[in-house]
DNA sequence: GGTTATAGCTAAAACGATACAGCAAACTTA
DNA sequence: TAAGTTTGCTGTATCGTTTTAGCTATAACC
C-alpha cells in the first residue's frame, strides 16, 4: 500500500464503471442519500480502496470553500508552554479529522495581522488565537467579518468572542492565600506590563487575595517588560526585597525562569529569605535546588477544549459566544513553604 | 484595509477592464514576458492592490500541483528541541514564502506513516522529516516516488537521500575529550537503545575519543528506552557507579534531564561525585546547582539550512543528495570541570 | 501594396471534487 | 394500458487559477 496518492475520482470511475459524480456521493457517505444501489456502493468503496484513494484537499478546498485546517496562532511556538499546547492542539484537532497551521506572532501586533492574513489566505476554517497586546482592533474586524475564532489563554471581555483559558483569577488567588497561609508576611507579584485579560485576572487574583488577608497595603507589583524580562527580573527583585517582601508570586513561565536565573545570580536562598510561587509546570522548577511551587495549567484539557469549542462552532453553526473557563492545580513543591 | 479576503482574479479583470488571464500574468511578475504593455501592468497591479487582492491558494495548489508548503514531521513538537526547530523553520520557510505543516511522529514509524500520509494530502511541495527508528522503508518508498525530502537531526547512510544535521560524531568526540581532559578517570556515556545515525555517531565519538585516550577498557554505555528514560535513568546510574564511573556524558536532551532528575533524586554531588555533559540546552541545566556543561546545537542555523536545502531542491530542481553537517559547539560550565 | 512581424491582448481548457438537474428504465397504480 | 412514481444513475457547471493557442490590429519590409 502506497503512501503516495495519484487516483483521482474519474480514474476510480473509470476502473468501477461508473461516474465520477456516483463515486463522490458513495465516498462522502452520500450514497444511500442519493439513491446508490447498495453492491454499486461496495463495489465503489472496494475500487477506492485498490487504488489507495487520496482525495486531493486542494480540488475539496476550492470546490467546498472548506479546508478542514484550522489556523493556530500562538505567541512562540518555541516557548514550552505553548509548544505543548501545541502538542495538544495538534493531537485534538487530528481526532476529529482536521490539520493545524501554526504561526507565532511574538507578541506584537503586526506580526500577528501578517500570520492571521497568511493563515486565511490557506484558507483554514477558523482560528484559534492567543491574542496579543494590541491585537484588538484585528480580533474585531475578523469576528465582524465571521470569521470563526476562539481566542486561546486570554479572554477578551465585552467582545463577541468565545475563548477557552485557565481561570486565572482563581487560580492565583489561590496561590497567593497558600503563599501567605504558608507564613510568608509579606507576598509581592511579578507580572507583564500589559493589559491582556489574563494578566490582569492574575494580578486581580494576587490583590484581592492579599486583601482579604488584610495585607492591602503590604500589596507590591513589580512589572516586567514582555520583551525583555531577564534583564528587568534582575533589577526588580533586590528593589522588592528591599522592601520586605518575603516571597514572590511569578505571574507567568518567562517570568518565573527569569527570576530564578536572577535569585540564582544573586544568591537568595529559597524558601529561606524567600518564597516562591511560578505559573506553569517546567523541568527546572524540579530541578531547582528547592523545588518550586507552581500554578500548573492543565494544557492538554485546555488544548481539547479550545477545539472542541472551534469545531462546535464550524460545524453546529453554533453562533452564541462561549467562555470556558477551566480551573488551575497548585502543584506546592519546597519554595513556597516557610520553615 | 481588510485582512478578509474575496475577491478573485476576474473581479480584478472586470474592474480593469481585461481579461482574467492578463491578470494572472500581470501579478505573477510575467507580463513582460507576455508582452503586456507597461501601463496596463501598472493599471492592473494598481486595481488589485486597491481590492487587496489575495490569491485563493486552493485554486493554485489545484491548477498547479504545487502549494508551497512544506511539511514537517518531527520527534515531537512539545519537546524543547523540536519546538525550538519547529520555531526556526518556520521562520526560514516564511522568508522565502513558504508555509509550513507540522506533524509529530513519537518516534513510532506507523505514526510517522500516518502523518506523512496526512501531510502529502495537502499536497506539500516537500517533506522535511527527522525519521524514527524503523522508518527507512517508507524514506525508502518516498524518494523512490520523487517525493522531496531533506531529513533533519539524523541522516540516513547509503540511501539516496539529503539531509541537514550536526556533527554529532565531532561534537561527541570533544566533549568526551574534554571531560577526560578535566580530569575524570572512567567517563561513562548514556544513550537510547536505537539504531539511528544521529545516536550510533555520539556513540562513536565517545567510544573513539576513550579509545585514543586510551580508556578503551573503560567504555561503559548505559542504554536507554526512547519510551521511558525517566524509569530507566534511576536504575541505570547506580549501577554505572558501582562499576566506577566518575563522569557522565548523556546523549540527548531528554536523558539528560531524565539523569539529572535521577542524580538529585539520589543524591549525587555534581562535579565531585559525578561530572556531567549533557546535550542541547535548556533552563534547568543553567538554573541546576552546578550549571550544566552541555553539547549545543545550533538549532536556527540548523533550521535555516534545511530549509535552504528543501527548497534548493525544490526550485532549482536539484537532484543531487546533498549531506549537510554543521559542527556543533562545547558550552562549557561547572558540572564538567573536576575540582 | 501585399506579405510578414510584432505587440498586446483574449478564449478556453484544464486541475479534481461536488451538486444540481435530469434522464431512462422499472415498477405502481387506477 | 396510460399515467405516475420510484430507483439508479449521468451530464455538466462550478470553484479560482494558470497556460496554451490564437486573434486582431498596427508596424515593418521589399
Amino acid at each position: 500500500m502506497s503512501i503516495i496518492k495519484k487516483t483521482s475520482l474519474k480514474d476510480i470511475a473509470a476502473k468501477a464503471g461508473v461516474s465520477p459524480a456516483l463515486v463522490s456521493f458513495v465516498l462522502n457517505g452520500k450514497g444511500r442519500e442519493h439513491r446508490v444501489g447498495e453492491q454499486t456502493i461496495k463495489h465503489v468503496i472496494k475500487v477506492a480502496e485498490e487504488m489507495n484513494y487520496q482525495p486531493n484537499v486542494a480540488a475539496k478546498s476550492l470546490r467546498s470553500g472548506k479546508s478542514r485546517a484550522l489556523g493556530v496562532v500562538l505567541s512562540d511556538i518555541s516557548n514550552p508552554f505553548f509548544a505543548q499546547t501545541a502538542r495538544g492542539i495538534e493531537d485534538a484537532a487530528a481526532k476529529r479529522g482536521y490539520t493545524v497551521l501554526f504561526g507565532s506572532s511574538d507578541e506584537y501586533a503586526p506580526k500577528m495581522d501578517l500570520v492571521v492574513s497568511s493563515l486565511l489566505n490557506r484558507s483554514v476554517d477558523g482560528l484559534i488565537i492567543v491574542p496579543c497586546e494590541g491585537s484588538e482592533d484585528t480580533i474585531r474586524e475578523l469576528v465582524r467579518n465571521d470569521v470563526p475564532i476562539v481566542l486561546f489563554d486570554r479572554p477578551m471581555r465585552d467582545m463577541n468572542v468565545s475563548s477557552v483559558s485557565m481561570n486565572n483569577y482563581a487560580a492565583s488567588h489561590k496561590a497567593v492565600l497558600h503563599l501567605i497561609g504558608s507564613g510568608f508576611k509579606k507576598v509581592g507579584m511579578i507580572a507583564y506590563d500589559i493589559e491582556l485579560a489574563h494578566m490582569q485576572d492574575r494580578v486581580r487574583g494576587y490583590s484581592d487575595a492579599m486583601e482579604e488577608s488584610g495585607k492591602k497595603s503590604d500589596i507590591t507589583i513589580g512589572y516586567v517588560k514582555i520583551s525583555d524580562p531577564y534583564k528587568m527580573a534582575r533589577k526588580i527583585i533586590p528593589r522588592l526585597i528591599d522592601s520586605g517582601v518575603d516571597a514572590l508570586f511569578l505571574a507567568t513561565n518567562t517570568i518565573s525562569l527569569a527570576c530564578l536565573h536572577a535569585i540564582k545570580e544573586i544568591g537568595i536562598k529559597i524558601p529561606g529569605q524567600m518564597g516562591i510561587l511560578g505559573f506553569d509546570g517546567n523541568d527546572a522548577f524540579n530541578l531547582f535546588y528547592s523545588p518550586i511551587s507552581y500554578v500548573e495549567q492543565p494544557i492538554p484539557t485546555l488544548a481539547n477544549k479550545v477545539v472542541e469549542v472551534m469545531i462546535e462552532k464550524l460545524e453546529n453553526r453554533m453562533a452564541l459566544v462561549n467562555n470556558v473557563q477551566i480551573e488551575g492545580k497548585l502543584v506546592i513543591r519546597d519554595s513556597s513553604l516557610r520553615r
